[in-house]
DNA sequence: TATGAATATTAGGTTAACCTAAATAGTAGT
DNA sequence: ACTACTATTTAGGTTAACCTAATATTCATA
């Protein structure tokens, strides 16, 4: 719609929401610990019946973000962790914003549904502002984003 | 989800994006100065087909957000004026958000993005962090909310 | 006031993202 | 290694939100 975006950027416009989301609680099975993760785990925290997960995450597969073991579970492939990642970074400085710089109760609703909206500018002003935090109110880490990087 | 919503806030539970958008763009047809929406003109601006246009508005006619005058045009009820007031309110303090706290250059995709995702105390905060703003960057109105009845 | 152009509506179809019920595969305990 | 239980997948269906093509209405102007 207007130039300057990058390329990742353009991208994301054909990621719906809905995906993200999937490959967001992929990323949450990984930070639990699992090396692989479960269908009955995602589609519990996705809040929707396992057959609607299988659909979708064979999906995900088709599309190259994860690779799919039937009956086993799925793992992340790069490019959907990239994806991950990202939303992940979103959605945990969004919380950040509420709680430091609005001093409001942190919301996980408005949390989720901003993570998907952010560009890499917005993020990365955000993350200017609270001083590139290392984790979230909940205590969890924030993935570094390209404004960190001399503080790595 | 969690305690302390009102009730406003939990209604706007069943009322999908895509409603608030139908919505947002009949207020700015009258922002424009149309007694009167015509479907063209709201088509056009949510950049869909006319049918699509007439799809939703009767929808919205049946869930009592408009009069829905056939071949001539919409108009806002007043629980449709109600919920597209809140949209606008917060998709133009997101922009303020980024232009004068982030510091970037305005996205409408993000506002656009965003808008349909922020609680009243989570716009409160921020109208109160952005001092209670008059205008949007681009010079529009920014509704008023309880937090700047004082200043009314 | 008739008529052609513009606008709006109806009819019928598509897709993404969900669902339930039934079938199949894996797993743990004896 | 069998059996009972749990987890996963397949099959088939639903709904919201879009679409195009065809039809109907309104409007502008001769």
């Amino acid at each position: 719609m207007r130039g300057g975006k990058s390329l990742i950027q353009e991208l994301q416009i054909s990621i719906s929401e809905s995906v993200q989301e999937y490959l967001e609680i992929l990323w949450l099975s990984e930070e639990d610990g699992h090396s692989i993760a479960k269908v009955g785990w995602l589609a519990k925290r996705l809040d929707i019946a396992p057959p609607s997960a299988v659909e979708m995450y064979k999906k995900l597969e088709e599309r190259g973000f994860v690779k799919y073991y039937p009956y086993r579970g799925i793992k992340f492939l790069d490019a959907g962790r990239k994806i991950a990642k990202r939303v992940i970074r979103n959605h945990r400085l969004v919380e950040l914003l509420m709680k430091q710089t609005l001093n409001i109760d942190v919301d996980e609703g408005i949390a989720c549904g901003v993570e998907h909206h952010l560009t890499e500018e917005f993020t990365e002003a955000l993350c200017i502002l609270l001083e590139h935090p290392i984790k979230c109110p909940h205590g969890n880490l924030i993935p570094k984003g390209n404004c960190c990087d001399i503080f790595g």
